[in-house]
DNA sequence: GACCCGTAATTAGGCGCCATACTATATGCC
DNA sequence: GGCATATAGTATGGCGCCTAATTACGGGTC
């Protein structure tokens, strides 16, 4: 069994018929993007019966500890989304029953969002069987390969171009590294 | 620079302090979910200015070399996505002038996809540069190093409900392994 | 108090993906 | 021939994400 997606097969069948020098990179690449894809296939997957979605999730592990509740705009910049989707998710979670909106008395632009009881029992819950699914998926990994996983991933991540732009806005800012 | 995405931050933070055994696996997962989204986060910069998602491209590509065209039925099974998403990605590369869609003479219910001029050479061009960018990333390890990574990945994929599918699959057809 | 500007949240519209339901056509069986 | 069934493509509606526009409110200035 192969961890790649149909998607990748064909683009890599052409690359090594080609016999590309980058075809072994680009096997890789497509390895590391088929795991990511699995893993995010199986937590939509975990909590579907629950009616929710990944970034619905975030939303209830964000506003599990808060019992002042948080307004959209700080779930949104806490979720790294615009508010603009945090409105369509708050939307989905109030239809169904974990989180309420409230005015807010002092600044009446705001919204103060609160999870319900519901809400709260699902994100502990929740909250629970993530993290012992997620340590389940590398269980099989002992701490040094561990390591050695994530120095590999951590230089890959520098050739991104998120990674050169965080350079180029540490050279703007403070000193070049 | 950390690699970890803003909605990930909370939740390693959380598991962290109440000193979880799983949070290493956790950290690592979310570096491995990041550096996916970023590469998926730069492939879409890549096509953007060409009027290109990842999707439309994988449809390029497949029919960049048929010169008797694709069907949208063959088009969905060699891109491992539905013929309803098929349909709605058709409609946008017609819409900008990539393909043309053609009634099928033998049975009427085909429609035939072929690239336009347009169409084959923004895919010959795609093609070269997609290549060249996949490569670039991982131009910092060495085979040894790609090796190690491979096999980490397959390790860790070995755990998903993908592989156990198939596992599950392989019992009931051949030999249990 | 009227004005401008910034901020909070929402709405509107787009994209990519999905599942489901529908239409038209083909094909096999009686 | 006539009918059931399968297949091809599309339409519809949902979700999550985005950007841009809109609406409501707050706070400063004169």
């Amino acid at each position: 069994m192969t961890m790649l997606e149909q998607k990748h097969l064909a683009l890599l069948d052409e690359v090594q018929r080609r016999k590309q020098p980058e075809a072994g990179s680009i096997q890789l690449c497509f390895e590391l993007l088929g795991l990511a894809s699995a893993i995010d296939r199986d937590c939509a997957a975990r909590l579907a019966p629950y009616r929710l979605s990944e970034g619905k999730f975030v939303l209830l592990f964000l506003l599990h500890d808060q019992a002042g509740g948080l307004s959209p705009h700080e779930l949104a910049e806490r979720a790294g989304v615009t508010r603009a989707t945090i409105t369509g998710l708050l939307d989905g979670l109030e239809r169904d029953g974990f989180l309420a909106r409230h005015d807010d008395r002092e600044d009446r632009r705001k919204v103060v969002v609160r999870l319900t009881a519901k809400g709260l029992s699902t994100a502990g819950e929740l909250f629970r069987e993530h993290t012992q699914w997620i340590g389940s998926l590398f269980a099989g990994l002992d701490a040094e390969e561990r390591q050695v996983l994530s120095q590999l991933l951590r230089r890959v991540w520098q050739n991104t171009d998120a990674a050169a732009n965080a350079a180029a806005a540490d050279t703007t800012v403070g000193r070049p590294s």
